[in-house]
RNA sequence: GCCGUAGUAGCGUAGUGGUAGCGCAAUCCCUUGGUAAGGGAUAGGUCGUGAGUUCGAUUCUCACCUACGGCACCA
């Protein structure tokens, strides 16, 4: 063995120590500052506590708060914080784990009793002290057989679990803060001080232990944990902002919809809210024609025996809605999606291959009992209207359809605001239908045609549709928030299960292959992601209400309701505000209402036929004559796809 | 479905073992005011539903419903 070890530091500088030495110590070597600020080492790209030994040659880096990977290291260690307050407090809680996560950490723990809101901030007081303590952090190796003896021994069952799970040929690490010790991979800071307390504990939570529903359920407690103060302060107000676009809360104000007891999970959309869904619609639909698809029409109520012919009775029976009637001896279903409904279309008459792909669209109106707890807004509901389609295409006919999809989602997204998608692909998942050799195909048939679309994906493994590989389209919205709407899936049962078939070119029968697809996926979680993405500052051909028009004065009402009427006559969304108020009244509440242009009408205006506008967001006004300020506005109010 | 929290007027909220206030909105009156709340008056509530404890429950207890924060689920 050398007696010495040799690191190189990024910019290739080669330091000699004596074997055993620390990253700490090399910090130290290298400048008093440095010795202060480093956090972890990474060895050969391995991350390396700073007190332990470095006993070979390795290429080390020297990572410090001003890194980026220092926000996981930071949050991690507040997980072990957490979990030493909670025992400290509260003595008999089990520890399970507690990772890092985005924008914080959080630990699941085994406790007869509940925690409440009530307890985060006396564990939160607990963990400051603890922080400030500045317990020394020490670490151990010891033998598996030990290690869970150990802590079945001190009543800890869910860590004897853990470590029964870890690979054999994995050391079982334990690591000490003062008295105080766990099981972790780590790596760890060398006292608890360096953490810095630039955390909030946000809530509490029930979770299964290894996410499985069927295990014991945790107590789960959130915290979000940064560098210093300022980006703590920076994600609270985050959050205040997510919170005030809230799209229950704009719907409310903006008289979009609401949900009441009577239909659980279900909208009822009021005309302002209908207005912007019809809006969204008809954009969709102009799409589709566009894309050569074809708009059918299918029942809500069909009976059982086409469910379980399709699979999906066997696979979703319990989050379906039943319909009967006493004089008929059947149950029906109240669809939960709409592809058996299009193959029956595509069986009315015999179908040659010269037709495919035939490209089958519809608002499908569709029930599902959706778990009490899932529910969301209008983001998750039962009673939603896919923008559905089912390509019948041959196997030739899969990558060219799904490269053209590809493109007419990315066009759609754009057109409504939405610059950034990305795409997953789901793979086959545990419980499915079908020979793996068809799951080949099918995978690969999306991942070619992604790509031919000019997409990156990511794969998203064993989240397929139980019929087929799925492609998911994620987008984000203006504060950074990622949401999957689009989808595309390959199916290679469905059809042959109703008796779907095409006359091919050699005069054989086959089944046609089908594309599920959806571009928003279902219209009432798009508009909740829309009411998110522009916080209800809708672009003017979404908006609900186009133009307030409101009088200064009663002398100016005459000419007002002619202005509605001839914004009206030019398709535009108008309301008349005749108010006996005064003008700062009406402009506060017309902007509060989100609406796009305020116009202001007095006796100046009535005099010289004009108007006075005001842009929603904007500082002053501007005087425009009537009949230029109403084909500005008509032509600002054209959809995108139309300009 | 599971864990936790909550439900008071259209909305937002205060409060209490002796059946309830406030702000905004609404209605009426005064004011006709030029770009983010002009003034006054009036009306509006079986305090989520059901049961229990109590002389008495909106308040305490239990059950249920619904929502919210997560977990799990999402064809």
């Amino acid at each position: 063995m050398p007696e010495q070890v040799t690191v190189t530091l990024p910019d290739g500088k080669a330091l000699t120590f004596p074997r055993g030495v620390t990253g700490g110590e090399i910090a130290a070597a290298i400048g008093p500052g440095l010795a202060k600020a480093a956090l972890i080492i990474t060895l050969d790209g391995k991350e390396w506590d700073l007190f332990r030994p470095i006993e070979q040659d390795a290429k080390i880096r020297i990572i410090t708060r001003k890194d980026h990977e220092s926000l996981e290291l930071i949050r991690h260690d507040m997980a072990h914080v957490l979990a030493m307050a909670v025992q400290a407090l509260y003595p008999g809680t089990q520890v399970t784990i507690g990772p890092a996560i985005e924008d914080g950490f959080y630990y699941d723990f085994a406790r007869a009793e509940p925690f409440t809101p009530d307890d985060l901030p006396k564990i939160e007081e607990e963990m400051r002290k603890i922080i400030k303590a500045g317990l020394p952090t020490r670490r151990e190796v010891w033998p598996r057989d030990k290690a869970i003896a150990h802590f079945k021994g001190i009543g800890e069952s869910f860590k004897a679990e853990l470590i029964a799970s870890i690979p054999s040929d994995e050391d079982v690490s334990i690591y000490w803060h003062g008295t105080w010790h766990d099981l972790c991979r780590g790596p760890h800071f060398r006292t608890t001080a360096e953490i810095g307390d630039a955390f909030k504990l946000t809530k509490i939570s029930g979770a299964y232990w290894r996410g499985d529903a069927k295990n014991a359920q945790l107590q789960r407690i959130y915290g979000t944990a940064w560098r210093d103060k300022k980006e703590l302060d920076a994600y609270l107000t985050r959050m205040e902002e997510a919170e005030k676009r809230d799209h229950r809360k704009i719907g409310k104000e903006m008289d979009l919809f609401h949900i009441q007891e009577v239909a659980t999970g279900q909208i009822f959309w009021h005309a302002n809210g209908y207005t912007l869904y019809r809006a969204l619609e008809n954009y969709i639909r102009r799409q589709l024609v566009r894309a050569d698809y074809i708009e059918v029409k299918t029942p809500l109520l069909l009976d059982r025996k086409l469910w379980e012919a399709s699979g999906h009775w066997e696979n979703y029976r319990e989050h379906m809605f039943l319909a009967e009637v006493e004089d008929e001896n059947r149950t029906l279903v109240v669809k939960p999606m709409n592809c058996p409904a299009h193959v029956q279309i595509f069986n009315e008459g015999l179908k040659s291959y010269r037709e495919l792909p035939i490209r089958m669209a519809e608002f499908g109106s569709c029930h599902r009992y959706e778990p009490s707890g899932s529910l969301h807004g209008i983001m998750r509901v039962r009673g939603f209207v896919q923008d559905d389609a089912h390509i019948f295409c041959t196997h030739e006919q899969i990558t060219p359809e799904t490269t053209s999809f590809c493109k007419l989602l990315q066009a759609c997204y754009k057109d409504l605001g939405f610059e950034e998608v990305r795409v997953k692909l789901a793979t086959r998942p545990e419980n499915r239908i079908g020979s793996d050799a068809v799951w080949d195909q099918a995978e690969k048939a999306l991942a070619e045609a992604t790509t031919a679309a000019g997409l990156e994906y990511l794969i998203n493994p064993g989240e397929g549709a139980f019929y087929g590989p799925k492609l998911e389209f994620v987008l984000r919205d203006s504060i950074g928030r990622d949401w999957q709407c689009g989808t595309l899936q390959v199916d290679f049962n469905t059809a042959e299960r109703l008796g779907a078939g095409y006359i091919a070119a050699d005069g054989a029968r086959h089944a046609p292959v089908m594309l599920h697809r959806a571009i928003v996926g279902s219209l009432e979680r798009f508009i909740g992601v829309l009411i998110e993405h522009h916080a209800g500052k809708f672009p003017l051909w979404l908006a609900p209400v186009q133009v307030a028009v409101a009088t200064v004065v009663a002398d100016a009402d005459a000419y007002a309701q002619e202005v509605v009427a001839a914004l009206k006559a030019n398709g535009l969304r108008v309301i008349l505000d005749t108010e006996n108020q005064t003008v700062n009244y009406k402009v506060r509440q017309h902007s509060l209402a989100k609406t796009p242009n305020l116009m202001v009408l007095g006796r100046r205006e009535a005099e010289n036929r004009t108007i006075t506008l005001r842009k929603l967001g904007g500082e002053g006004q501007e005087s425009l004559a009537l009949e230029a300020a109403i084909s500005m506005l008509s032509a600002e109010a054209v959809p995108p796809d139309l300009r």
